[in-house]
DNA sequence: GTACAATATGACCGGTCGGTCACACCATCT
DNA sequence: AGATGGTGTGACCGACCGGTCATATTGTAC
């Protein structure tokens, strides 16, 4: 954790410290990160850093929270187009925050990557519950609870599912970035959710079928194509 | 490439250098990996590395096509149940092979992840068919020719469910791996493909069924479910 | 044996690394 | 004015890095 001399720090200062942070996670893994980079692109002295922190790891950690706390924000600015989302409009909205996450911080997410690669707890047992649990759960619970709501199949096996989505996840989004090419919304930084144009949409969508009907108990995808 | 002065080495001493080399790029990604670790293990002095390679990089290079073509015996080394296998059981052939990699050759397969995540080449254009081709191109094959078969989706977006499989055939195998947990099969260096058990077998299964209802045309999972 | 080329070696070089520390600076007190 | 304590600083340390090179060792031909 980071000392208490380093949030008494004036907000400009602190903020130049945490993008020269930000842009040295996002090009090198913690691995080999090198403070010397960081205080240097920072402009500060090096024996400041160690007033602020303890070592490099405890600066990568303190980023760690960083972006945790501005892809949940991105998760919350997606607009919710009802109160009650069915399952797979609510595995859309995640799918969609991890583009739009990707779109609007890039470096965020790159430091996020890089962070599952080097974190090899592919999955624990739930201690409480003697539950496997792969990663943050989020995906697992999405699942049990699309069972109980009769939306995804029983026979699926509900972690290794939970799993695959983890990955497509944090695997999809720079795909899907990268094809819509530097056809990069002029929304800025504004707060709203980015407009993606038709084409993009399309592809996101295909994306959905497939997802829906690996996993629905009752797909409408095929049927819909082949009533056409 | 590495020098001739490489390849005249006795078979022992190259093996010992390659063992070296693979236990400290599995560990570390090439950006930190260390040439004096590796001479140190490999047990030669620092100036016969620069007689063997140009640099990291070449020994990193070198390795790589280790991985490839360690790899390529693994997929070979599968039983053919029928030369001329259907598409879901092509795909479900590749996916056992990435499986089978991990538990035969873990150390290779990490090596592998790593490049994967550093080559930030998502896709390219193919300059010749103007098509869109991601990764090595062996899903967008597989992806082209099951709908000419008819046996996958037409409306599937051929280039996203090819990168969809690929990290999922990357991501996977450590998972599955993980959760058959220390029950590793018994045939050790066989030239056989390892003999999942039953649990195993059954969780394997349970993929395909997801990729194959999620692809398929006619898929053909839920209706034997439902019928049971 | 001698001569010559191929190969093996590790001390050494300039740099960068993470981390330390004596000292300078400065605001706030008496 | 002086004293105190929190904050900023960069020269400096030992360790390690990739890479070089003069020298030693070995293999081969005569």
């Amino acid at each position: 954790m980071p000392t208490k001399t380093y949030h008494n720090l004036p907000e400009k200062k602190r903020q130049k410290i945490e993008e020269a942070a930000i842009a040295e996670f996002a090009a090198n893994p913690l691995q080999s990160a090198s403070i010397n980079s960081i205080v240097s692109k920072a402009g500060i002295a090096k024996g400041s850093f160690y007033q602020y922190f303890d070592n490099i790891e405890d600066l990568h950690g303190h980023i760690l929270t960083i972006v945790r706390n501005k892809k949940l924000e991105v998760v919350n600015s997606l607009p919710l187009d009802s109160t009650n989302l069915d399952t797979f409009r609510y595995l859309k909205r995640v799918l969609q925050a991890a583009v739009e996450f990707q779109i609007r911080y890039p470096d965020l997410a790159s430091i996020e990557r890089f962070q599952r690669l080097s974190a090899n707890h592919l999955s624990s047992v739930d201690p409480e519950t003697g539950e496997r649990m792969s990663g943050d759960g989020r995906f697992h619970a999405f699942l049990t609870q699309g069972i109980l709501h009769d939306d995804i199949a029983t026979w699926v096996d509900v972690d290794m599912a939970a799993f695959m989505l983890e990955i497509i996840e944090s695997g999809i989004a720079p795909y899907l970035v990268e094809r819509i090419g530097d056809k990069v919304p002029a929304t800025a930084s504004g707060k709203l959710f980015s407009v993606l144009d038709r084409p993009t949409q399309d592809l996101f969508d295909n994306l959905m079928d497939i997802l829906e009907a690996g996993l629905a108990r009752d797909p409408q995808i095929r049927k819909d194509f082949y009533s056409k």
